[in-house]
DNA sequence: AACTTCGTTCATTTTCATTTGAACAAAAAC
DNA sequence: GTTTTTGTTCAAATGAAAATGAACGAAGTT
């Protein structure tokens, strides 16, 4: 091993580490890589406001996955920048608001996917009409119409779940 | 490239094909396999029961595939097994009530997260009360405190979310 | 009993998303 | 204007998860 540069934050502790495990292990169940886990995880166990060189140098992670992770948190809405004092350098702190990060990866996550599925049966449902064997036909189309109400209900469902994880 | 062994359902037509597609991102989404998309899919827009074979031969996808995703998808209860005639061979057709799907998914892969998150947060606020710094404590248990109500509002929303796409 | 059929298992290979790190740009500081 | 600091980008390396396919066991058939 070569030198450490700076080594900013040295060894965490051990309780740190543990909470950033729980968050990657999280991350991984919503599909999401594993270093936006670590990263919004030392942020939610930290007091203060952390710079990219400080989870840099904390989780050992490279240059280009903290500056990766730090933007799709910030599209999430799973993460603030904050001023601190008065350096040029960025910081950030964790949102804790469940209901703010629920909201922000159903908008990013679920939603697109939602239209983008409605697109694909609304296509493919204008292709079984064309189709030429009736009973073929009309079972694709029973099947079309269910999918249709899937997409429907899940729609449906996204804004009462972020409401009852509000409160 | 060798003779093809029976060749037991050619070419998919266009619209099967389509619909597998769309089951293949789905399930990505849900962060499982992309042969239990194939698979389901295939099943989902069959009008009759499929074996294994067939859809091995339909799909262009190993018999292992075949085997561990069949396994997958009854363990969610997404596929049911149903005799056809007096065959041996096992046939699939796959449920199609989302309600049964969506609670077959929350049992197998969210639940057993949330039980173990609960069993690891239990454990952090241990340890957490040992912490000699009392700002420091004060921090974490707020934090750890956090988490906790996460995972049981997490708990209280699932059987609602069921319960909405039943209807 | 030998043979065939059906399905599972699991060590290896393949695939594909993630991570890395060097090059780069932008903006201070000097 | 040069140098340093801060952060981004993207081609290539890495690694984790999935697919493959050969070997195997369990029934069923002859």
């Amino acid at each position: 091993m070569s030198q450490q540069p700076a080594d900013n934050n040295p060894t965490p502790p051990a309780i740190e580490r543990q909470v950033v495990d729980f968050f990657v292990d999280g991350v991984k169940v919503l599909g999401l890589p594993k270093s936006i886990g670590e990263i919004y995880g030392l942020l939610f166990v930290s007091r203060g406001p952390l710079s990219l060189d400080d989870l840099v140098g904390s989780l050992g992670i490279s240059k280009g996955s903290a500056s990766q992770g730090l933007r799709a948190l910030k599209v999430l809405g799973a993460i603030r920048e904050v001023q601190v004092g008065t350096e040029r350098r960025a910081y950030f702190v964790a949102a804790v608001d469940l209901k703010r990060l629920v909201g922000g990866f159903i908008r990013e996550q679920i939603r697109p996917h939602l239209e983008s599925g409605r697109v694909k049966i609304g296509k493919l449902e204008e292709a079984a009409k064309r189709e030429t064997d009736p009973a073929r036909r009309e079972f694709l189309r029973d099947r079309l119409d269910r999918l249709e109400r899937w997409l429907k209900n899940g729609g449906r469902v996204l804004p009462v779940i972020q409401k009852l994880l509000g409160e």
